[in-house]
DNA sequence: GATGAATGAGTCTTCATTCAT
DNA sequence: CATGAATGAAGACTCATTCAT
């Protein structure tokens, strides 16, 4: 499969690819078969297997593309930012940005989440963001004395606000991505550092 | 399928719910057969369609009684209490230990979510208990003359931190469920009241 | 299956009869199953099997008690009526008469046509039938010194246009008994004996 | 299904017409299963799903395919004879010939009689076919100064004579289609012509 | 590179029949 | 007599994958 392939044979790959992508975010990895992704391109089916080696392939293959994707975009945004607190805060609205930008990406990760199969692909880019996020909030309860939270605990509770207000208000969910941003950031922010006021 | 059954058939009947909802949370909804389950049980294969109408219906109901479960839990545990985030607090704490009791169930939620098929059964669960929680929100922020968070965001933050955290750490996953009641319940609390105060 | 039944018994098995009979002719026997058959009586799969040995043999049985009733009804009408014209015209009026009392009786015997299991039950009614039709047919050619027309193939056409006619016209479809009577009268007598007319 | 066949798809597609057709003739729709079909021609059982949507759609296509033949048949027969006795003549004499040809068609259309399923389909062809008689026969009345038959009727009582000749008689069973033909006609002519003289 | 055709294991589901109680 | 439960062979249909051309 490290075969060379020409302009045009990038561009096949590219649309199955990109078809791909929609329908397993759309109908589910299991509601969409290989007839349906060849019947969309209207080509045979022999088109699929010259490009890639299975259905299952395909999508761990997407799936790697897209946390490598992510990844950059959250590096692009942070920079050398130095305040740990600010670094959260951008890699918060990169996020958003970013899955603004690609919402199949994106739904595409939370279904690989539920299938066995896939779970393994999911591991590593997850643990990268992670162990990156634990590592920012851990620099921001140090810097600023804070309370005594659990920073894997807290990074975790930050992906899940990042998470779910993503899939619940992007794309055209009804609020633009600056908006949940905003409200995601205030949140998260208030969680890590207000934590303790509330007693 | 409202027939009667004897006590036998009861027995059975829940043993299938039980082992397709451990074996729907495991391995997902496709690759659980009908077949696994009845040969679980060493029944025969008919004895499935004796009891269900149909896997899909199955499982089906298994996400109603679930949700329906869930609620009840939520709803003891809230009781007539006043103040509104004390109402989140304990609403945030019965669900994380509804959920370290049922992690089973909890799972089927997530995966039907992914499902085009289970997402309109999922809707008015999840509405129900957005709109309670809403109204909690919103009654704090009117009680306590806090800054002007979107109620509705603010509802999605929190279950977004409460999934994830029961996702991760529930049950015997590394975490008490005390221990992430009290996380979650801190990091919401703190995402709630102190929003304003990290600018 | 000689067994002695009670009253009640005797009962049961009358009423399988009669629904078992209007579910096959409304809906073939195919599509009609046991289950069915006892759920429209409300008791138990094992009441069936009490009463028949098969579905099969049921469906056997109503077809012999109809072809013998067929019969019953045929030889009545016809008594000792001498002149063979009317015979067949005796006989065809009390084929319709009896279809129009007996519409259900009437489509299973088609139905029984069509399936390879069925028709060698078929065959000894229709024979017996066949035989004493082609009798009358042919004396009626010797009677009335009519044309070289074979008995045999008479009496099918005959049987043709009675069998039609009921099926297109009775009960309440759009006739009654004496209209559609009449006409098959008409046709076939003058089928009989005006055959040679024509030329 | 509309798709484009190569020649040998069009000749695996007709392989499988032709044996369905024998078979369901034969042995019923129920009692021949995709199976059967796919063993006989030697293949595996994905190739029938790859001609035919479902084992449904098959039948009805043969059927209606059966119906449109012999129509065509009829009316190349009938080309523009006035005389519409004669019309009639050459309806029932086509008629036969069509059937001596096509046996199993035959013997399908009278199969899907007996199934609710399959009677919508049946419904049209028979229709026009009966218009097309009624109509003759209306003409023969009026033009012969004939009796107060119903056209309908008679109509009908040709096609209960052409149908059971030609399915006891034909094809190899006891009769050449030219005797039989000669029977029907001379049967169905004195039923329409001389209907009132037997009185 | 690409196609239409073929494969066949696997899926859900049905249903006549049997049986313990 | 009757019931609810169970059986299991059989059926229609799907679909990832392979292959000859």
């Amino acid at each position: 499969m490290g075969r060379q392939l020409t302009p045009r044979g990038q561009q096949r790959r590219d649309q199955l690819i990109e078809l791909a992508t929609a329908c397993f975010a759309e109908r589910g990895y299991h509601d969409t078969s290989v007839a349906d992704l060849v019947a969309g391109l209207g080509v045979g089916k022999g088109v699929f297997y010259w490009y890639f080696e299975s259905k299952e392939q395909l999508f761990v293959e997407i799936l790697r593309e897209a946390q490598l994707d992510l990844r950059r975009a959250q590096r692009a945004a942070i920079g050398d930012e130095r305040d740990p607190v600010r670094r959260i805060e951008l890699g918060i609205r990169s996020t958003l940005a970013w899955i603004e930008q690609h919402p199949h990406h994106d739904d595409l990760i939370r279904l690989a989440a539920t299938e066995d199969r896939f779970r393994p692909h999911l591991r590593r880019g997850e643990e990268i963001a992670l162990d990156d996020l634990s590592k920012h909030v851990k620099d921001a309860i140090v810097d600023r004395g804070l309370h005594d939270a659990d920073p894997e605990m807290v990074a975790h509770a930050i992906l899940g606000v990042v998470g779910r207000l993503a899939a619940r208000f992007l794309p055209g969910r009804g609020a633009s991505a600056g908006a949940v941003a905003d409200a995601a950031v205030a949140f998260c922010l208030g969680g890590l550092l207000g934590g303790d006021s509330v007693r």
